[in-house]
DNA sequence: CTGAAAGCGCTTACAG
DNA sequence: CTGAAAGCGCTTACAG
């Protein structure tokens, strides 16, 4: 498909950490390995309480490690898992890409994709690796947020193969494909200042994670640089829908001194905001100005246009699949951290703020000393 | 969750084709059912070329009839198929819906989803039954498209436990559960009707499914019933892309004597449509109507709030998956099929047409005699 | 085209 | 907490 050609990749390392075993990993070639009985590897793999828990963490170690799969009948298994580390969120449009993406992406090694519940399924005394196992699951891509990444770290701890889509890591053996948008969220936000905007509402999603960290993060640097005071009031944290970004759009045009453009690190946001604006008879761009973001192709289902920092969704799921799913076949083990740039496109939702409400004097100038106090 | 409760179900009809079985299948309860030895069970399972068809085909009936169910290590999967007998349409708003509410309906009876590919992974030679048992599927849900359909009426043949979501079928022995759009097609261009619109365009994808043949036939049984003579020049058939919704825009604002409404049967047509208008300076509903059909809650993301016809596509799909893995849960086999209606919401983007584009004349009276003969 | 029997991979009483 | 051995469910040469 055209759409999923391979990506550039501008910051990419790839770790190799094994050579590729050969043979077949069976209960029985794994006790050898382990200095165990096939007993032993079967209680271990099952999660037999009677196990001594040293043993059982060696002989998951090797299963990991060795390639071992479990069968149907008997036929190795070809599920590639897609899981959340926390509550599902596939009826927001970048899951959805992202899950249509991993699904192309597993088509060339003729893998198919099980979409399982950790949070469900997961016995609290077992371990990934047996949860992975008893699914018939051969590697997993992992969705997470912040509060939930520790289980992305136990997973790779554990060997299992594994990738996680759209957060990073600093530990060298969790592998993750993530967008890189901060710095064209910062682009953004300067493209805003330069049209002459200074005060700049962002609205991002209550949800924490990364991404959305890290938009919040350009906003601050990009007001930081051109030294606009960083304003808390003008931040709004919403659920990521419609509603919230309407919900911003109102409060944004009733405050006092309100600002004269809006960066939104979420599609949903963005597009109810711009919805609510044509509501209220308010014109976009002529009298507030907004940027979004986007990972799929929403900015063009608005008018005007959204101007949007942007980013490839089922591109992601794509690169993330079909990476697992031939080193899988290879029977190798990499650690893959790969980041994508976002990209910055400028359309029709952004201009000159409305005259009456910039600041008279040298849009250059910073923002008077009293503001600044303030925070 | 709240927007997954059960449905009301208005046209449904439920029958029983066999008790309940009682007992685990295995290759030995089937052998003595079928009067075989396992051996042979077994390669009739693996579709050993060697095995007589007849003796298959009896092998394979049992088989589902009694509930035979993989095996992962030596604990039964718990797979929910989800598959697409054509081309994969993930990518669409309606698709993406329905999956969601499949992972959610199948959340009760605790089965995983697994989306396979029929197309890419079914061996000519194997049978649907035999192609689900080696992926560990139980029981599939079925997108289909026109020229597909004969495969779900062989699944449903085998015996295997299924269920179309979005088709409809007249064999009884073919489970679906389906929107019907039909009648609110007709009512919502009767609306248009009412509000004095007499050439109105009709807007639909280029793929042949049943939805859109529906939403066709309801718009010309309502233009037949206002006695307005259906006309060819009107119907656009466009890829479901925003695009396409522009382009119908485009060419009907074009026109010699140009529809002052037009009907979308799929949603992406409708919000194309929707910001070409904007682009074009063309207001709606002053210079033209619009209604939708809406999956989700696209409506709400475009200004004006689009008048359309809407279903519950997350519905379909959790009812069809809470029934699939109740019924299997429970080792019983039925028949459902069921037709949930969709609904009608006027919204703002309809209104009356034009005052310089309507007929002199009684608004009522039926499209001119020459009009008629020209069809 | 079919089956009895050996075999494979795994699990599970039983024994320690 | 572990293993030798029996057993389970299925597959696969081998024989006919």
């Amino acid at each position: 498909m055209e759409q999923f050609r391979k990506q550039t990749e501008y910051f990419s390392q790839t770790v190799d950490t094994k050579a590729p075993t050969t043979g077949m990993s069976s209960v029985r070639s794994i006790a050898k390995l382990a200095g165990v009985s096939i007993t032993t590897v079967s209680r271990a793999l099952n999660n037999d309480p009677a196990v001594n828990p040293k043993t059982r963490e060696r002989v998951l170690a090797i299963a990991n490690r060795s390639g071992y799969v479990a069968t149907v009948g008997r036929r190795a298994t070809t599920n590639l898992g897609f899981s959340y580390t926390g509550e599902a969120t596939l009826s927001h449009p970048f899951d959805a890409a992202v899950l249509d993406g991993v699904i192309h992406g597993a088509d060339e090694q003729r893998f198919d994709v099980l979409l399982t519940n950790l949070k469900r399924d997961k016995r609290p005394d077992e371990s990934y690796t047996q949860f992975f196992l008893r699914k018939g699951i051969r590697g997993v891509i992992l969705r997470t947020m912040q509060e939930s990444r520790s289980i992305c770290q136990a997973i790779a701890d554990e060997g299992f193969p594994m990738i996680v889509i759209s957060e990073r890591f600093s530990s060298p053996n969790v592998s993750y494909i993530d967008g890189d948008s901060r710095a064209d969220s910062v682009r953004a936000v300067e493209y805003l200042i330069a049209l002459g905007h200074r005060r700049i509402a962002f609205g991002f999603h209550s949800i924490p994670d990364r991404d959305h960290t890290d938009r919040f993060a350009g906003y601050k640097d990009a007001l930081e640089k051109s030294n606009i005071p960083f304003d808390e009031s003008l931040v709004y944290r919403q659920r990521y829908t419609l509603a919230g970004g309407a919900t911003v759009l109102k409060m944004v045009m009733t405050m006092r001194d309100r600002p004269t453009a809006i960066f939104f690190a979420d599609p949903l946001l963005a597009v109810g905001a711009v919805k609510q604006a044509h509501a209220l008879q308010i014109s976009i761009p002529k009298d507030i100005s907004i940027i979004g973001f986007d990972d799929t192709n929403l900015r063009y289902g608005v008018h005007p246009t959204l101007t949007a920092v942007c980013q490839d969704a089922a591109g992601l799921g794509f690169e993330a699949a079909q990476r697992l799913t031939r080193m899988l076949t290879n029977r190798e083990q990499k650690t893959f951290q790969i980041s994508v740039p976002t990209f910055f496109e400028v359309h029709e939702s952004t201009g000159a703020p409305p005259a009456h409400l910039v600041e008279s004097g040298d849009k250059n100038q910073s923002a008077p000393a009293q503001l600044k106090s303030a925070i």
